[in-house]
DNA sequence: CAAGGTAACCATACGATGTAAGGTAGCGGC
DNA sequence: GCCGCTACCTTACATCGTATGGTTACCTTG
């Protein structure tokens, strides 16, 4: 079997695969190139350095995003999208901590947020308030939500819990309480598909109320 | 004058002040150490690590977040005390940054979310609502809201302007618009403060009909 | 077919980073 | 007078991104 030649494409493959078998920490240009069975200088004639790397990769995490047709309303066609992009950042669970913290995205974003600003212009909305929509919806139209803290650690001795008790209250009988509904099953607790969805109604929905 | 001796108070502060005035990139620990006229390895004895030393200075960050009384009404309470949240933001752009990379967050926070709770309950949410609140609110109550692209670049030649207008139509007609209505002001027509509050009565106003 | 250019890949090396390992100076307590 | 502890330092190492300068292999051109 020839090796197969590089290319900026199989060079971004590669990466997007390392990252999502070993975690964003694992790609380094060296251990890449070893994955491609080449030198790590090697790369950086398909790449001109490591910025252009990651931005590549977000690229690339961003091209899976199908194109969803559009739905009943501006509400139903948003909503489809936005749900489109959140399975492709469930594939890739490390895509958004990457995207938040580049300093650009890649040109086609523009594209598709015309799309999105498009939609809501010929619902009615004025240029204003589809601009004040776009910070609104934040992350949403790519798939996810800023999620400040995960569901937390739910395992903890009684007398830590008794304790954390005291401390959170209303958490804690949050958490409890919820626990209770989803009938025990303490890992999933937080649905965040659901959350999702909730809030991005919300949001959809309070917008309308402003058209 | 005696040098003053170090202490974890003293390495976390200096942290802080060095990203304010250097970026995150700067905050190597032979560049912090240094800053305190001491070798890297000393700061070791104050903090077990790097990951730590982040850790704190998010920690010191959010501790700057003063508490707020309570408001007329329950979403009065959560907005004073979001933006108190983001004036601190405001002081230490990175933080955002920063803290949505952190793995997890401090603990003092969970008495900062325990009192949201606390609030909505009071005003008659139950558990599940108040549990859907808080991942709606997202980042918002430390202070920001995700953005997922900063206001663009806003100066092009003729030509590329005239490019730009074909392929994003919308978005170039919503820049228009603005700049517009903002007197011209082309660097500032993003006014994030307004947006920020904007998102905030959306989701308020949308979780109080749902009360 | 020979000559030369260019695209694609490699070997070596440098400075920077986090940090492990092992000093060493000063000081309080027995 | 010695012990042990705290707080600092020295040295060294693995790993990172990447600058520099080869070395092939192929394609064009005469």
């Amino acid at each position: 079997m020839v090796k197969q030649a590089l290319s900026r494409e199989r060079v971004l493959g590669a990466a997007v695969a390392l990252v999502d078998a070993e975690g964003l920490a694992a790609l380094t240009m060296r251990r890449l190139a070893a994955g491609l069975g080449v030198e790590a200088m090697s790369l950086y004639y398909h790449v001109p350095n490591k910025e252009a790397l990651l931005d590549g990769v977000v690229e690339t995490v961003l091209s899976e995003i199908p194109p969803t047709g559009e739905g009943a309303d501006w509400r139903e066609t948003l909503r489809r999208q936005f749900l489109a992009a959140r399975e492709v950042m469930i594939r890739h669970p490390w895509a958004p901590g990457l995207l938040g913290s580049r300093r650009s995205i890649p040109a086609a974003v523009f594209g598709y947020y015309d799309r999105m600003v498009g939609t809501m212009l010929k619902a009615g909305f004025d240029h204003h308030l589809a601009h004040r929509a776009l910070h609104a919806f934040g992350s949403m139209p790519l798939g996810f939500a800023q999620e400040v803290f995960s569901p937390a650690a739910p395992d903890a001795a009684g007398a830590d819990l008794a304790e954390l008790a005291k401390a959170v209250p209303h958490l804690t009988a949050m958490v409890a309480a919820e626990v209770n509904d989803h009938g025990g099953d303490t890992l999933g607790w937080c649905d965040s598909q659901a959350e999702f969805e909730f809030t991005l109604d919300l949001l959809l929905n309070g917008l309308e109320a402003r058209r």
